[in-house]
DNA sequence: GTACTTGTTGAACG
DNA sequence: TCGTTCAACAAGTA
């Protein structure tokens, strides 16, 4: 499921291979996740370039020459692939994941950019350029996890008005830090060396400080390493990322803890999410 | 057929 | 009224 660093990722992808290239055609079997609908969306796109790529949070925005952008929303199981034009229909990838495809860009020069989503529950949609921050979806966001105006500062504000909240729930609050999933929410605490269910106002200062570094220093390490593809995350090549093969919490219930060797990790729910920590090196 | 998956959202709660 | 918590929802797999 793409998170914060998968989104990255895949934005940075886009910024790379499809910056300039001029959509000719839309296609979708599936309009009803198609924003404000699919005539409208078509319509708009069309004959639009591509000016650049953006992100906040897990939202996804590709800014068009025609001053409209593109919101895309992955949700569990999206994907975007670009496929370079191949002068055969489309460029085969062994991954299972691609038989979900349900809407294809296509470009003049033949390239195809497509949006595979096995559950359907990624969206996609148009908006005026300059109405993208005015939008229901980027107005909930928090500030982002990985920007430069998420400092300790801005952190512990958070955590201020959050004092009788427990931590685990707050990394997971959108509208406080946009970016962090349950994945990184369980790889940031076990790193900090706390336990998810401690509540904001018994968290020392220093302990505040680590979950701040971690957050900062797993999402970035996450980035480098093209996300984690625990489950079916792949990138805008069909590729998996590399994270899940340092993952230290996540989905390792009932495995040892690499820390400190001896204890398993647990699995416990939390608010109808699973987390997942070491109950011996997470105080 | 049922439980389970996640991010988002609106309803229900105190 | 407000802030917080919970359950429902999307669709598919095992």
């Amino acid at each position: 499921m793409p998170e914060l660093p998968e989104v990255q990722t895949i934005v940075n992808d886009l910024n790379k291979k499809v910056v300039g290239e001029q959509i000719v055609g839309f296609w979708s079997d599936w309009k009803k996740n198609v924003r404000p609908s699919f005539p409208k969306f078509k319509k708009e796109v069309v004959d639009a370039k591509i000016v650049s790529a953006r992100r906040i949070g897990k939202q996804i925005i590709i800014d068009l020459s025609n001053k409209n952008s593109i919101l895309i929303h992955l949700k569990m199981s999206g994907h975007l692939l670009f496929k370079p034009y191949s002068g055969k229909a489309t460029v085969e990838f062994s991954e299972k994941v691609n038989q979900y495809i349900h809407h294809i860009f296509t470009f003049k020069n033949g390239a195809t950019l497509e949006f595979s989503d096995l559950r359907k529950f990624g969206w996609l949609g148009i908006v005026k350029t300059e109405e993208v921050k005015n939008t229901k979806e980027i107005q909930n966001l928090g500030v982002d996890a990985l920007s430069s105006s998420f400092t300790f500062k801005k952190f512990k504000e958070i955590l201020n008005k959050k004092q009788k909240s427990i931590i685990g729930m707050v990394l997971l609050d959108q509208s406080l830090i946009a970016g962090i999933g349950n994945i990184y929410r369980s790889e940031i605490l076990f790193s900090a060396g706390v336990n998810p269910k401690r509540k904001v106002f018994d968290l020392s200062k220093k302990e505040i400080e680590k979950i701040f570094k971690a957050i900062k220093s797993i999402l970035k390490k996450a980035v480098k390493m093209r996300g984690t593809s625990d489950s079916d995350y792949r990138d805008m090549e069909g590729k998996s990322g590399n994270f899940h093969k340092v993952l230290n919490a996540y989905h390792r219930e009932g495995k040892k803890c690499k820390k400190c060797k001896t204890t398993k990790i647990i699995r416990e729910k939390l608010a109808q999410r699973s987390i997942f920590f070491c109950p011996k090196c997470q105080k």
